[in-house]
DNA sequence: TGTACACGTGAACATCGTTCACCTAGCAAT
DNA sequence: ATTGCTAGGTGAACGATGTTCACGTGTACA
């Protein structure tokens, strides 16, 4: 059963990537797969129930991102920002989608606590760890979000000067925890 | 002219404080000023442009927030950050009506080069200038949207812990700006 | 052979933003 | 006083959206 639910899956994820999370209806997905709005209510129940299920599949190689726990504790943040931030840039308005519909309930919360773990085995004082995954993470949220709402029109910030800004900001945090761990 | 397309505004903001910017309809608003909803469309030429009014009405108080510029580089960081992230939470959903909707072409863009300016005048870097105010800035959106976006139930995290949060991710950052400093 | 079940159809419903032709009521000027 | 302009509002409709529901199919398994 439910293997027609994948493919329903699939074709979603590619019709985002093509026309916008905006323009991404039932109507279309359904024309895309060779079928009827009303047939797509029998592998999801809801619009949004699909739009999970797409946040959930684009996320889950984010798990993979943090397991390098021998590493020093800037080099785990400076993994995980990206990381988190090359999810979001993966798809056509990833960050809208994945941190507009996310219910950190799920493994989500899982994987934070494990960074901090991961920190924290690395030497750095459990409040300070907090305070510094919670400041890079809604660093990465705010800076990829901004970055992918611009147009993606030919207004000059090429991917370089992008990658170098995101870069030059995560430093900073990285230094001010750096500086709050001497003292 | 003109009057009742104040009057348009000041009810939308009112309805959006009520039910919320996902509630906010057309009709819903026509209907609380006692008129159908094509009326509204003499004041303003789409939804969108009434969304474009509230976010500038909204945010008109923040150009307010830099003229302190005798003071300290840290302070006016701070003042800012606090300043910004005040005007998201002081209406319903304001920080995704705010960051969502807004084109930063306006004064925004010059607000916050005076406050790059400030910083310069205050004795920092340009470029460490620059970069300190761009995270700053991401740091404040991505914090207060997620902050927002939790459902206001009474699940935990009343507003001093939030702002105890806000405050310590934002001394983070301050503090690797001031590392970069005396390097 | 028959009977579940997975899958799909087609028509409808409510709601949304938006448009259009038409109707006021007040105020200024001829 | 009649004319005409204009700001403001009406009511019906259009197209698109998400969603529901009663009803059809084919295939696989008992």
């Amino acid at each position: 059963m439910g293997q027609r639910r994948t493919e329903v899956l699939q074709a979603a994820i590619e019709l985002l990537d093509e026309v916008g999370l905006d323009a991404l209806t039932m109507r279309l997905l359904a024309s895309r797969l060779g079928v009827r709005a009303s047939a797509l209510y029998r592998h999801y129940p809801s619009k949004q129930a699909l739009l999970d299920a797409i946040v959930t599949h684009l996320v889950s190689p984010a798990d993979d991102v943090v397991p390098l726990s021998d590493a020093p504790w800037d080099e785990l943040l400076r993994g995980v920002a990206s990381g988190v931030r090359e999810v979001m840039l993966a798809h056509r308005d990833g960050a809208r989608l994945i941190s507009g519909f996310h219910h950190p309930g799920d493994e989500a919360v899982a994987t934070f606590r494990r960074l901090i773990a991961a920190l924290i085995a690395a030497g750095v004082p459990a409040d300070t760890a907090t305070i510094a995954v919670d400041t890079v993470l809604a660093y990465v949220n705010g800076y990829t979000i901004e970055e992918q709402a611009r147009k993606t029109g030919v207004d000059g910030w090429p991917r370089e000067r992008r990658d170098r800004a995101f870069h030059d900001g995560l430093e900073l945090i990285i230094a001010g925890a750096r500086g709050t761990l001497s003292s």
